[in-house]
DNA sequence: GGTTGACCTGGAGCCCGCTCCAGGTGGGAT
DNA sequence: ATCCCACCTGGAGCGGGCTCCAGGTCAACC
Protein backbone atom coordinates (compact mmCIF):
# COMPACT_ATOMS: atom_id res chain seq x y z
CA UNK A 1 0.00 0.00 0.00
CA UNK A 2 1.26 3.15 -1.19
CA UNK A 3 0.83 6.38 0.50
CA UNK A 4 -1.22 9.44 -1.00
CA UNK A 5 0.55 10.71 -4.39
CA UNK A 6 -0.75 14.26 -4.60
CA UNK A 7 0.42 16.85 -6.73
CA UNK A 8 -0.08 20.59 -5.38
CA UNK A 9 -0.18 23.88 -7.60
CA UNK A 10 2.22 26.85 -6.27
CA UNK A 11 -0.62 28.63 -4.91
CA UNK A 12 -1.29 25.40 -2.35
CA UNK A 13 2.39 25.25 -1.07
CA UNK A 14 2.21 28.74 -0.40
CA UNK A 15 -0.81 28.43 1.76
CA UNK A 16 0.26 25.29 3.80
CA UNK A 17 3.93 26.05 4.08
CA UNK A 18 4.05 29.86 4.52
CA UNK A 19 6.61 30.98 2.32
CA UNK A 20 6.16 33.13 -0.68
CA UNK A 21 6.15 32.15 -4.17
CA UNK A 22 9.00 33.90 -4.66
CA UNK A 23 10.70 31.94 -1.92
CA UNK A 24 9.89 29.26 -3.27
CA UNK A 25 11.52 29.87 -6.98
CA UNK A 26 14.62 30.90 -4.89
CA UNK A 27 15.26 27.78 -3.12
CA UNK A 28 14.13 26.15 -6.55
CA UNK A 29 16.74 28.02 -8.04
CA UNK A 30 19.45 28.27 -5.23
CA UNK A 31 18.88 24.40 -5.21
CA UNK A 32 17.33 24.03 -1.84
CA UNK A 33 14.45 22.52 -3.30
CA UNK A 34 15.25 19.71 -6.03
CA UNK A 35 13.87 20.66 -9.49
CA UNK A 36 9.74 20.93 -9.31
CA UNK A 37 7.75 19.09 -11.66
CA UNK A 38 6.06 20.87 -14.02
CA UNK A 39 2.32 20.35 -15.74
CA UNK A 40 2.62 20.57 -19.73
CA UNK A 41 2.43 24.49 -19.27
CA UNK A 42 5.82 24.75 -17.25
CA UNK A 43 3.87 25.59 -14.51
CA UNK A 44 5.46 23.86 -11.41
CA UNK A 45 3.57 20.78 -9.59
CA UNK A 46 4.94 19.71 -6.26
CA UNK A 47 4.99 16.44 -4.60
CA UNK A 48 4.48 15.00 -1.38
CA UNK A 49 7.67 14.87 -0.98
CA UNK A 50 8.51 18.57 -1.55
CA UNK A 51 6.22 19.09 0.69
CA UNK A 52 7.73 17.05 3.33
CA UNK A 53 11.38 18.46 2.38
CA UNK A 54 9.90 21.54 2.87
CA UNK A 55 8.28 21.35 6.18
CA UNK A 56 12.18 20.15 7.53
CA UNK A 57 13.30 23.18 5.53
CA UNK A 58 10.45 25.39 7.52
CA UNK A 59 12.03 24.09 11.04
CA UNK A 60 15.80 24.73 10.29
CA UNK A 61 15.01 28.37 8.59
CA UNK A 62 12.94 28.73 12.16
CA UNK A 63 15.29 27.68 14.09
CA UNK A 64 17.91 30.06 12.33
CA UNK A 65 19.69 27.80 10.28
CA UNK A 66 21.62 29.46 7.50
CA UNK A 67 21.04 28.92 3.89
CA UNK A 68 24.15 28.13 3.11
CA UNK A 69 24.21 25.01 5.92
CA UNK A 70 20.47 23.61 4.51
CA UNK A 71 22.21 23.24 1.42
CA UNK A 72 25.12 21.32 2.63
CA UNK A 73 22.34 19.04 4.14
CA UNK A 74 20.01 19.06 0.51
CA UNK A 75 23.42 17.66 -0.45
CA UNK A 76 23.96 15.02 2.03
CA UNK A 77 20.05 13.44 1.28
CA UNK A 78 21.01 13.66 -2.91
CA UNK A 79 23.88 11.65 -2.11
CA UNK A 80 22.23 8.71 -0.49
CA UNK A 81 21.75 6.73 3.06
CA UNK A 82 24.83 6.12 2.99
CA UNK A 83 25.07 10.19 4.85
CA UNK A 84 22.25 9.52 7.16
CA UNK A 85 24.49 9.30 10.17
CA UNK A 86 26.31 12.60 9.15
CA UNK A 87 22.91 13.94 8.86
CA UNK A 88 22.08 13.06 12.23
CA UNK A 89 25.37 14.30 13.38
CA UNK A 90 24.35 17.82 11.32
CA UNK A 91 21.09 17.87 12.66
CA UNK A 92 22.10 17.03 16.30
CA UNK A 93 24.71 19.92 16.20
CA UNK A 94 22.15 22.29 15.29
CA UNK A 95 20.21 21.47 17.39
CA UNK A 96 22.43 22.53 19.95
CA UNK A 97 22.74 25.70 18.85
CA UNK A 98 18.72 25.92 19.05
CA UNK A 99 19.06 24.92 22.70
CA UNK A 100 21.33 27.69 23.20
CA UNK A 101 19.40 30.13 21.25
CA UNK A 102 16.27 29.35 23.56
CA UNK A 103 18.54 29.55 26.78
CA UNK A 104 19.99 33.12 25.86
CA UNK A 105 16.13 34.23 25.05
CA UNK A 106 15.04 33.55 28.19
CA UNK A 107 17.95 34.80 29.51
CA UNK A 108 17.46 38.13 28.02
CA UNK A 109 13.68 38.22 28.49
CA UNK A 110 14.86 38.28 32.49
CA UNK A 111 16.54 41.61 31.69
CA UNK A 112 13.60 42.73 30.17
CA UNK A 113 11.08 41.77 32.68
CA UNK A 114 13.49 43.09 35.20
CA UNK A 115 13.70 46.26 33.25
CA UNK A 116 9.75 46.49 33.31
CA UNK A 117 9.92 45.96 36.70
CA UNK A 118 11.72 48.73 37.40
CA UNK A 119 9.46 51.16 35.22
CA UNK A 120 6.66 49.94 37.46
CA UNK A 121 8.35 50.71 40.87
CA UNK A 122 8.97 54.15 39.86
CA UNK A 123 5.37 55.32 38.65
CA UNK B 1 25.49 58.93 48.75
CA UNK B 2 26.25 58.68 44.95
CA UNK B 3 26.88 55.10 42.38
CA UNK B 4 30.61 54.82 41.44
CA UNK B 5 30.86 57.22 39.15
CA UNK B 6 33.54 55.56 36.09
CA UNK B 7 34.52 55.98 32.79
CA UNK B 8 35.40 53.30 30.04
CA UNK B 9 37.49 53.33 27.23
CA UNK B 10 36.20 52.20 23.96
CA UNK B 11 38.35 48.58 24.61
CA UNK B 12 37.01 48.14 27.77
CA UNK B 13 33.11 48.99 26.88
CA UNK B 14 33.91 45.88 23.88
CA UNK B 15 34.85 43.60 26.74
CA UNK B 16 32.27 44.50 28.54
CA UNK B 17 29.24 44.71 25.91
CA UNK B 18 30.47 42.09 23.29
CA UNK B 19 29.35 44.77 20.71
CA UNK B 20 32.30 45.69 18.54
CA UNK B 21 33.68 49.02 18.06
CA UNK B 22 32.93 49.56 14.97
CA UNK B 23 29.22 48.29 16.44
CA UNK B 24 29.09 50.81 18.99
CA UNK B 25 30.31 53.71 16.99
CA UNK B 26 27.30 52.74 14.18
CA UNK B 27 25.01 53.06 17.31
CA UNK B 28 26.12 56.59 18.46
CA UNK B 29 26.36 57.90 14.94
CA UNK B 30 22.25 56.57 14.28
CA UNK B 31 21.21 58.24 17.61
CA UNK B 32 20.58 54.70 19.46
CA UNK B 33 23.74 55.79 21.57
CA UNK B 34 23.97 59.13 23.13
CA UNK B 35 26.86 61.10 22.10
CA UNK B 36 29.40 60.02 24.22
CA UNK B 37 31.78 61.81 26.17
CA UNK B 38 35.13 62.71 24.82
CA UNK B 39 38.47 63.32 26.50
CA UNK B 40 41.29 65.91 25.19
CA UNK B 41 41.78 63.85 22.47
CA UNK B 42 38.64 63.40 20.99
CA UNK B 43 38.43 59.85 22.08
CA UNK B 44 34.92 58.22 24.05
CA UNK B 45 34.87 57.70 27.19
CA UNK B 46 32.22 55.55 27.78
CA UNK B 47 30.03 56.51 31.53
CA UNK B 48 27.86 53.91 33.48
CA UNK B 49 24.85 55.27 32.00
CA UNK B 50 26.08 54.40 28.66
CA UNK B 51 26.89 50.84 29.99
CA UNK B 52 23.54 50.27 31.35
CA UNK B 53 21.99 51.54 27.95
CA UNK B 54 24.00 49.03 26.65
CA UNK B 55 23.21 46.17 28.48
CA UNK B 56 19.40 47.02 28.04
CA UNK B 57 20.48 47.36 23.93
CA UNK B 58 21.66 44.00 24.23
CA UNK B 59 19.04 42.14 25.83
CA UNK B 60 16.49 44.05 22.97
CA UNK B 61 19.14 43.54 20.07
CA UNK B 62 18.99 39.73 20.92
CA UNK B 63 15.85 39.16 21.16
CA UNK B 64 15.09 40.49 17.71
CA UNK B 65 13.93 43.80 18.09
CA UNK B 66 14.45 46.00 15.20
CA UNK B 67 16.90 48.94 15.14
CA UNK B 68 14.25 51.08 14.41
CA UNK B 69 12.23 50.12 17.36
CA UNK B 70 14.98 50.70 19.61
CA UNK B 71 15.39 54.26 18.26
CA UNK B 72 11.84 54.88 19.18
CA UNK B 73 12.42 53.45 22.30
CA UNK B 74 15.52 55.66 22.77
CA UNK B 75 13.67 58.86 21.93
CA UNK B 76 10.98 58.23 24.83
CA UNK B 77 13.71 57.50 27.37
CA UNK B 78 14.80 61.30 26.13
CA UNK B 79 11.42 62.79 26.45
CA UNK B 80 11.44 62.44 29.97
CA UNK B 81 9.35 60.21 32.88
CA UNK B 82 6.40 61.15 31.48
CA UNK B 83 6.97 58.49 28.94
CA UNK B 84 7.50 55.39 30.97
CA UNK B 85 4.17 54.04 30.76
CA UNK B 86 4.74 54.15 26.93
CA UNK B 87 7.66 52.57 27.43
CA UNK B 88 6.52 49.71 29.63
CA UNK B 89 4.12 49.61 27.14
CA UNK B 90 6.87 49.02 24.53
CA UNK B 91 8.62 46.52 26.14
CA UNK B 92 5.49 44.18 27.22
CA UNK B 93 4.45 44.40 23.46
CA UNK B 94 8.19 43.06 22.82
CA UNK B 95 7.99 40.53 25.55
CA UNK B 96 5.25 38.66 24.24
CA UNK B 97 6.88 39.02 20.87
CA UNK B 98 9.94 37.02 22.57
CA UNK B 99 7.33 34.45 23.87
CA UNK B 100 6.17 33.71 21.03
CA UNK B 101 9.36 33.00 19.64
CA UNK B 102 10.37 31.03 22.14
CA UNK B 103 7.80 29.17 21.64
CA UNK B 104 7.95 28.90 17.97
CA UNK B 105 12.06 27.84 18.29
CA UNK B 106 10.56 24.90 20.85
CA UNK B 107 8.01 23.82 18.22
CA UNK B 108 10.50 23.64 15.53
CA UNK B 109 12.93 21.74 17.75
CA UNK B 110 10.82 19.18 18.24
CA UNK B 111 10.55 18.78 14.72
CA UNK B 112 14.19 18.54 14.24
CA UNK B 113 14.18 16.21 17.27
CA UNK B 114 11.52 13.69 14.83
CA UNK B 115 13.28 13.77 12.47
CA UNK B 116 16.72 12.88 14.25
CA UNK B 117 14.58 10.16 15.62
CA UNK B 118 13.43 8.70 12.26
CA UNK B 119 16.86 8.85 11.14
CA UNK B 120 18.20 6.89 14.26
CA UNK B 121 15.46 4.47 13.26
CA UNK B 122 16.54 3.20 10.16
CA UNK B 123 19.92 2.88 10.59
C1' DG C 1 -14.03 33.44 -27.39
C1' DG C 2 -12.94 36.92 -24.02
C1' DT C 3 -11.50 38.17 -19.67
C1' DT C 4 -9.32 37.42 -15.47
C1' DG C 5 -5.93 35.71 -12.91
C1' DA C 6 -2.41 32.24 -11.74
C1' DC C 7 1.86 31.31 -13.27
C1' DC C 8 6.39 31.70 -15.92
C1' DT C 9 11.56 33.69 -16.54
C1' DG C 10 15.74 36.44 -15.83
C1' DG C 11 17.51 39.82 -13.61
C1' DA C 12 17.61 43.98 -10.83
C1' DG C 13 16.78 45.97 -6.41
C1' DC C 14 16.16 46.24 -1.53
C1' DC C 15 16.61 46.21 3.47
C1' DC C 16 19.08 45.36 7.52
C1' DG C 17 22.84 45.64 10.27
C1' DC C 18 26.83 45.95 10.40
C1' DT C 19 32.02 45.82 8.68
C1' DC C 20 35.92 47.53 6.50
C1' DC C 21 39.02 50.97 4.72
C1' DA C 22 42.21 54.90 4.15
C1' DG C 23 44.42 58.26 6.11
C1' DG C 24 45.44 60.50 10.16
C1' DT C 25 46.11 61.89 15.55
C1' DG C 26 47.35 60.99 20.25
C1' DG C 27 48.80 58.36 24.42
C1' DG C 28 51.80 55.79 27.07
C1' DA C 29 55.34 52.32 28.00
C1' DT C 30 60.49 51.82 27.39
C1' DA D 1 62.69 60.34 21.84
C1' DT D 2 60.63 56.51 19.85
C1' DC D 3 57.72 53.18 18.98
C1' DC D 4 53.49 51.03 18.75
C1' DC D 5 48.98 50.62 19.28
C1' DA D 6 44.42 52.44 20.34
C1' DC D 7 41.59 55.40 18.57
C1' DC D 8 39.48 58.90 15.30
C1' DT D 9 36.38 60.23 10.87
C1' DG D 10 33.58 59.80 6.67
C1' DG D 11 32.17 56.97 3.55
C1' DA D 12 32.05 52.79 0.77
C1' DG D 13 31.06 47.94 0.71
C1' DC D 14 29.11 43.62 2.01
C1' DG D 15 26.29 39.36 2.97
C1' DG D 16 22.09 37.29 3.65
C1' DG D 17 17.73 36.48 2.20
C1' DC D 18 14.60 37.55 -0.06
C1' DT D 19 11.29 40.73 -3.07
C1' DC D 20 9.87 43.02 -7.03
C1' DC D 21 9.46 43.93 -11.91
C1' DA D 22 8.60 43.62 -16.93
C1' DG D 23 6.98 41.18 -20.27
C1' DG D 24 4.94 37.15 -21.53
C1' DT D 25 2.14 32.31 -21.53
C1' DC D 26 -1.56 29.42 -20.25
C1' DA D 27 -5.96 27.96 -17.93
C1' DA D 28 -10.41 28.08 -16.55
C1' DC D 29 -14.72 29.97 -16.02
C1' DC D 30 -18.60 32.61 -17.87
Amino acid sequence: MLGPVSVYTPAEVVEETGFTLDTLRYYEKIGLLEPVERNAAGQRRFSDSDLSWLGLVRCLRDTGMPIAQMLRFAELVRAGDHTIPDRIRLLEEHDRRVQSQIANLTARQRGIHNKISYYRSVL
